[in-house]
DNA sequence: TAAATTTTGTTATTTTTTTCACATAAAATA
DNA sequence: TATTTTATGTGAAAAAAATAACAAAATTTA
């Protein structure tokens, strides 16, 4: 299914975009490792993929590049994305000012509590009521589900019936996909407890051995 | 190095103790598998990978479950986490309440704008001057990064150059490993981006055949 | 102009991850 | 007790991802 090598390619896009407001326009596979944290050949072996090539010895034109890379990512338009659930994180998402750039703008929030709303801020709060209108009159595609686990299946419910194809959940629950729909479950939590494994393990290795593995 | 594996077990371990809340003793590969989105044999697999069995035609016991996999992830103890940017997605962590039940402790915050200092919240948020002795007289191991990109790079040199051993970075941009420290990149933004792929890419499998793939 | 160098692009190999197939133990049923 | 059913556990195969190896083009240097 070739997940990662899409995933790749939107930090290489990004990275893109960040070299060419530097004044850069000729870029080679290993700036942009690099900057994605990946080696050469694994952005050549990705852009190979995709069907992207450059100029042997010349690397490529940063130019040239994100206009095929937008082109594989869609990335002609802007998308409009709702968020559900306007506590600290969707608050977070949506007072968060890299979004534009991204080609992503946050059209609304949503959120159950009356307090909350507020329809005239820059990005809209609405109750969560008018979720299914909006989705259905603004044809959003993208939502952010941002609501406590034990919510977080209803405004599922909602978001697949009308017609929602892509959904990052960061409630701490697995929404199971449907055919029709995309979801990516973002567990901070988990992200935490990840790292602290790992952190575990690397102090356990110092410990025992006194130097580390290669 | 088999990462995939390791992270499933963290999501295990969590769906465990919802299980164990709801009252459960007894659990089965197929209804671990259901919790966190995986195969029914992909659990399995990953218990045999690390050495864990159950009970053929009993399933597992939760208890026992649950002792051997903390084990394995070494979640005897709770881990002491400090983050570095009291913003928005900064307070979004330090005021979750779900992370004292993953052993995970926000220790503290640390901030360069002197109107978030509070040394008397009940997480204090210091001035990052402080950060470098916080971290040696508390032998934090583990740390957050939550402040703007350009910062980022200054707050990573600290934290590698004091000792910790595991970083969540938040700030869009890679912050180089070195062997002591493992950092774990979290995008937001990549992540909204990668969702918008897809979501495109069912929209148009959608449009263009009218039926889905399996 | 010839040789050396640099950087791309591709093929082959290895590693990691997922899926498949099925033998085996325990429990339930006949 | 014999048979069937239900789950586990693992070896083999397939798929995905990462790494290695190297040929070929463009450029620089000698
Ligand atoms: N904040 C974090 O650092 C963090 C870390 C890990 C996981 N999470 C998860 O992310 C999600 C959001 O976290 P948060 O910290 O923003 O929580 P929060 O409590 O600050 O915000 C949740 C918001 O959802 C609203 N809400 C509740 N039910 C709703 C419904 N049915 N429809 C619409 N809105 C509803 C609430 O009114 C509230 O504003 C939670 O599931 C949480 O477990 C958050
Ligand atoms: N909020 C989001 O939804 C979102 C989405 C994608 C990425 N991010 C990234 O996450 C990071 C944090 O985002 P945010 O929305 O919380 O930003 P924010 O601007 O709300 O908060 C950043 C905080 O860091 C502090 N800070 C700045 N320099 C510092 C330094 N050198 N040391 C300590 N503190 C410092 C600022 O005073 C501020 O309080 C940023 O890098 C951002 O790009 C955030």
């Amino acid at each position: 299914m070739y997940k990662k090598p899409i995933i790749r390619l939107s930090r290489y896009k990004n990275a893109l975009y960040r070299f060419k407001s530097l004044g850069l326009v000729r870029i080679f596979s290993d700036n942009l490792a690099d900057a994605v944290g990946a080696t050469a050949v694994q952005v050549r072996k990705d852009f190979s993929f995709f069907g992207i090539t450059g100029n042997k010895r010349g690397g490529y034109l940063i130019e040239d590049l994100l206009s095929k890379v937008n082109e594989i990512l869609g990335k002609d338009k802007i998308t409009k994305v709702i968020v559900v659930g306007a506590g600290h994180l969707g608050s977070a998402l949506m007072n968060y000012k890299g979004f534009p750039q991204l080609g992503i703008q946050i059209a609304a929030g949503f959120d159950i509590d009356p307090v909350k709303i507020n329809r005239k801020a820059p990005i809209p709060i609405f109750p969560l009521d008018e979720l299914r209108d909006f989705i259905r009159t603004h044809t959003i595609k993208v939502a952010v589900i941002a609501v406590p686990d034990i919510a977080a299946q209803q405004v599922f419910n909602i978001m697949i019936s009308e017609g929602i194809t892509g959904i990052v959940n960061f409630a701490p629950l697995r929404l199971k996909t449907d055919k029709k729909c995309a979801v990516h479950n973002v567990n901070l939590g988990l992200e935490l407890e990840t790292i602290i494994y790992f952190a575990n393990a690397l102090e356990k290795e110092n410990h025992e051995d006194g130097h580390f593995k290669s």
